[in-house]
RNA sequence: GGACAGCUGGCCGAGUGGUCGAAGGCGCUCGCCUGGAACGCGAGUAUAGGGCAACCUAUCUAGGGUUCGAAUCCCUAGCUGUCCA
């Protein structure tokens, strides 16, 4: 969530960097006013509660020293109302304020490029040149069929579209990659954890898929449970409600999970293949930091993931988002991009973020800075997502007559 | 699935309608003591919001109710434990 007394104090500044992620000028200006009327409405109340309790707390004098209380009582019921007026009128404008500041996106940073879509993220860097083939390089999907790693039907047949079901060395290799990623980053400092693929309401609004993007998960029916879109979303809120101290910090975790997403609005994209699936595995990366050195654990972990690709000698780039394609609860994000030689074209296979304040003020992870209680910063990233990596894998080491090489890394996880 | 018990501050634990934001202990912090430490002694030690100082408001799992007044009584939910199926 923004800061709402950011917002009061600096109106112009917040207005300016929230301008650029499509939120109007008015919004801001009926939140701010929204903020005001609620502290009025609190202090009317503080004001009318204040004097009831005192009224209460002669009552009980006048009842120990046996004094007559009907005239007190009139007195003490005719607050009454007012305070039960006071109180609705609070809860009221409570509601209101929260309903709009839970759907507004965090502030961009300045290095955060202007931008529409994906077409403006800015390249930062490449790693690793794509290789030449003697021959026209397939796409995954065929070769996942031909070698029989992958088949699409059976997953439908099972499920609905875009879920697919792996078969022998394809499910192997899935397994050794997540085994060899979670190894990676534990080696880097990212303590392990497992965490519940159901998360509850409180979780994804903590992390901010909530309220707005309830469309895009799965959640069970007749409960408050949904299935997690990402591990970023348990793990993150691991601490949530809780006052670290500065010598936990910062907290390194890195986890594995299948990840739940309904692609709403991504009908017609990326149909064939794995790609986009519903369900797919992924290696997650989530830090909490202090303020001061949120932007070197980012560092670290866009490190951490470009380097997992650099192990699996797969070509790769590394761009800034620009404002129209940064999510929601980001302050900056870089994506990694894995060549696809079957594709002749980079796409996403991680995405890094720090959300700084953004997602510890809704889940209220704070931390001990000496005497007083500071939001820390959180950071997530894929480390990486595993399917996408498996397709990499596939078009990357590609031969002529369809066979795939196995990156030397993982052999050891294969028993080669 | 059924029956019962419980959920209090970092932890343990007292508290059955007003003087309780909450005894006591442990832990922790600071000071004294010591060559240094333990022991002992003294002081402090929840969070959020508002005034931004005195102070005020809220919070004893959550939500609702009774009452002038609730940690304390009632209802609902969640969680934990024990027993039964």
């Amino acid at each position: 969530m923004i800061d709402l007394k950011l917002l009061q104090k600096d109106f112009e500044g917040v207005s300016a960097k929230l301008t650029r992620k499509g939120v109007s000028a008015a919004l801001l200006t009926t939140l701010k006013e929204k903020f005001e009327s609620l502290r009025v409405a609190k202090q009317e109340f503080e004001t009318l509660q204040a004097a009831q309790n005192a009224m209460s707390k002669e009552f009980g004098v006048y009842k120990r020293e046996g004094k007559d209380i009907s005239e007190l009582k009139a007195r003490v019921d005719a607050n009454k109302i007012k305070v039960t007026e006071a109180v609705e009128v609070q809860r009221e404008r409570q509601e209101e304020l929260e309903k709009i500041a839970m759907a507004v996106p965090n502030m961009p940073d300045d290095s955060v490029p202007d931008g529409k879509d994906e077409e403006d993220n800015i390249e930062l860097k490449k790693v690793l040149t794509p290789k030449e083939f003697g021959f026209t390089p397939k796409e995954h999907w065929e070769l996942a069929e031909q070698n029989g790693w992958i088949d699409f039907e059976r997953g439908v047949k099972l499920a609905t579209s875009r879920f697919s079901v792996s078969f022998g060395m394809g499910a192997r290799l899935e397994r050794a990659l997540i085994n060899f990623m979670l190894d990676f980053n534990r080696e880097r400092g990212f303590e392990e954890v497992s965490v519940p693929a159901l998360v509850n309401r409180q979780a994804l609004e903590g992390t901010g898929q909530l309220p707005k993007f309830e469309d895009d998960l799965y959640k069970m029916d007749g409960q408050e449970l949904f299935l997690i879109p990402t591990a970023e979303v348990p793990v993150t809120n691991l601490y949530a409600d809780e006052i670290l101290t500065a010598d936990e910090l910062p907290k390194r975790m890195t986890a594995y999970t299948s990840c739940f997403r309904k692609e709403a609005g991504a009908a017609g994209r990326d149909t064939r293949g794995m790609i986009r699936q519903h369900q797919f595995h992924k290696v997650e990366l989530v830090a909490i930091t202090t303020p001061d050195t949120s932007e070197i654990m980012f560092e670290q972990m866009v490190s951490c993931a470009s380097d997992i690709l650099t192990a699996l000698e797969l070509p790769h780039r590394l761009v800034n988002l620009c404002t129209g394609d940064l999510g929601f609860g980001a302050a900056h994000t870089t994506d990694i991009e894995v060549w696809l030689p079957g594709q002749n074209q980079y796409r996403e296979i991680s995405s890094i973020s720090n959300t700084r304040e953004f997602q510890a003020r809704r889940a209220k992870i704070r931390y001990k800075n000496g005497k007083k209680n500071e939001l820390v910063n959180t950071l997530n990233g894929s480390s990486l997502a595993v399917g996408r990596t498996l397709v990499a894998i596939m078009e990357n080491n590609q031969n002529e007559d369809g066979t795939i090489d196995i990156p030397e890394v993982l052999r050891p996880y294969l028993g080669m």
